[in-house]
DNA sequence: CAATATTAGTTGAAAATGTAACTAACAAGG
DNA sequence: CCTTGTTAGTTACATTTTCAACTAATATTG
């Protein structure tokens, strides 16, 4: 089991993995970032973030550019195709969350966001 | 992050991947069972509880035993190794637990007992 | 009772992940 | 400047997981 139910959304839509997933959220949701700026936000490795996002660029969802003042780095961005499955997967995903809060309960579901923040570290 | 901070218990003290704790507990929990029972219990793929139970079994910490009426499958056991294993990390994992719930609050940790109960489909 | 199906478990290959070592670019101290 | 350190990101390799195909034992059905 992967986090399970929403996974056939991105894997089965878009062929994309959950680390996949997780690297166009990120730029759907806080804009163009750099991989190091995703994986501190996401607390993922960045050899993770490294291979999602040449797979996403092979995909083209996602176009990396140069920034000049420091050649390390490179921005991330999503091309237009990229919005689109963000904009695609993300609705998909309020609509799953929509319905898990049904399924558990408000209180129960507000609790548990809570813990899983605490859980991720984020307190 | 792998479920993360009990992780060291099994790694580091008895060298054990997260599955074969996770064997381990149910037999120690449920008693002797078949690595099927586990599997359905756990919600364990099978091919990771056959590569558990070899890891287990040639640790010393489980032996299997031929059920005569059916030769298809084996009745795992603890061994006395197994068993003090499982007391060790049980009563490891019970203290865990019990921090967790100071860290997430009583209340929320309850909430976070039963949404995980039911996205584990145990309802 | 022979053919077929199902079940428990194993195995091999492919995919994914983790770890560590690496490159390249920049930063800082002497 | 030039050594040393740090940072962003990649790559190589080992470990783990997944998927599908397989074996062997039992169940079922015509």
């Amino acid at each position: 089991m992967q986090s399970a139910a929403f996974s056939p959304a991105y894997k089965d839509r878009y062929g994309m993995l959950r680390t996949e997933w997780r690297v166009l959220f990120h730029l759907g949701q806080y804009g163009d970032q750099t991989a190091k700026a995703i994986c501190d936000r996401a607390q993922m490795h960045k050899t993770k973030a490294s291979r999602a996002v040449a797979a996403l660029e092979a995909k083209r969802f996602v176009t990396r550019n140069e920034v000049a003042e420091d050649r390390r780095h490179a921005l991330l961005s999503l091309t237009p195709l990229g919005r689109s499955a963000y904009d695609d997967l993300s609705a998909a995903a309020a609509r799953f969350d929509e319905e898990l809060q049904q399924h558990l309960g408000v209180q129960d579901a507000r609790a548990l966001k809570r813990c899983l923040m605490i859980l991720a570290g984020k307190s």
